[in-house]
DNA sequence: AAACACATGTGCTGGGCATCACAACTTGGC
DNA sequence: GCCAAGTTGTGATGCCCAGCACATGTGTTT
């Protein structure tokens, strides 16, 4: 169940390839489709393969120890995963399920290794990936470290904005999701939420938020602004 | 001031380099000292420079915006530093400071970044070096979603012991340093520890802890087992 | 030996946030 | 269309932990 090089022309990473390469990739990769909340990748899972999303929308999803989930992402068609597997050999970190239905196209781990190695580019691009990933993951760490939810928020809600550059947010996440993913109840995000949007910091208009005062979160974000009481 | 062979032979990292690789090497690299608590390397410095510790040891530290540092690691001899500003071009992303008197040498960002780029053996190794720094960092930010310092301490002794698979840790870092990377204060952590104490669940001789009830730390790690009230 | 820096132990207090409980509203599925 | 599932808003309660203050121990420096 080949994959067609048109298909695979279309995302950034593969973009070095020559035709003749793609077409032999083409042949060892197969597409499969996801429904809503279908697990892409399990956590832990021995199969090691590279995913490429072709269309739809995935979240990626860690979880503790003890059961509460963590550091949530979401992946874009054309973005790629599963990229720390291949290379290291190491069940998958995390788990991925589809956000809305999607299709994927699949390499094999030991294909993926070896396309890899031998494309010189490629692995420049994996590891430009890879650096960008660990930097994400810094800054997330970072957040995790800021005393109170109220600062992890401003600090969050900079981040998710200034990923386009821009000054607003969508779509937003849900509360919840924002809550797991700077460590706070849901009710504690919902009552940050309030709070800024009285004092006309932030502005919601169905499913963006747009950062009206980002010189506000700014402040608060490097601690120069004390967050408001209760 | 090159760098003698002799030492160069000793890192992990160029070992597959044939002596001729490592004459070109020695030329290029320059070794410096540095004394307790000297600064190696500065966040957000332009400098891109390829650190191998030689002697010595370093500790990286980071800082939230608003000034309290986070995530702090050790660096041994044999170990290198500041792959991920080569790589990405990036600023460095931490600082890097000497824990004792150290001797480091240093390798230019574009030297480095050729070495890697000519040789598939590096590049793979520094891959893997990548790919292991990402689940590091995740796990400390798994970690920090933790909700209750008890918790996060039994899950940080868990992983502190585990990387040379034994259930001693050896040396303890302070207090002070615990408490930052688990995000909470000194005093918590000394608290944490009375209590195990008492427990019998940790021993401590020396530099030296001794986790004496491991299924007891994976037990609060995993939640299954409730953390003891004040 | 004295002086100092640093690590560790311990009590007290207040506020912030998790948790529970429930209501109002929106969305998606059939 | 309607029901179920999911999202958001809000109050009340209790407890955990940060922060401060200070005592004690330990190794290093002069």
């Amino acid at each position: 169940m080949p994959v067609s090089v048109q298909i695979l022309s279309q995302f950034p990473l593969l973009k070095p390839l020559e035709t003749a390469d793609l077409e032999q990739l083409s042949k060892q990769m197969n597409l499969r489709s996801f429904a809503r909340r279908g697990m892409v990748v399990a956590k832990g899972s021995p199969v090691h393969e590279l995913g490429f999303l072709v269309e739809g929308r995935l979240q990626g999803v860690d979880f503790t120890m003890d059961g509460r989930s963590v550091g949530l992402f979401f992946l874009n068609p054309g973005d790629y995963f599963g990229e720390l597997a291949v290379i290291d050999g190491e069940p998958p970190s995390e788990f991925v399920v589809a956000a809305a239905r999607s299709t994927v196209a699949f390499l094999e781990g030991r294909h993926a290794r070896d396309l890899i190695a031998s494309k010189p580019a490629l692995a420049t691009a994996v590891m430009a990936r890879l650096a960008q990933r660990v930097r994400s993951v810094m800054s997330q760490r970072t957040l995790l470290s800021l005393p109170t939810p109220f600062q992890r928020l401003c600090v969050l809600l900079l981040q998710m904005a200034q990923s386009p550059g821009q000054s607003a947010i969508d779509p937003v996440p849900t509360h919840q999701e924002l809550a797991i993913t700077i460590n706070a109840s849901r009710e504690t995000v919902t009552r940050v939420f309030q709070q800024m949007f009285l004092q006309e910091v932030l502005l919601r208009t169905g499913d963006r938020l747009e950062l009206v005062n980002l010189e506000y979160l700014k402040g608060v974000a490097a601690g120069s602004i004390a967050p408001p009481k209760t």
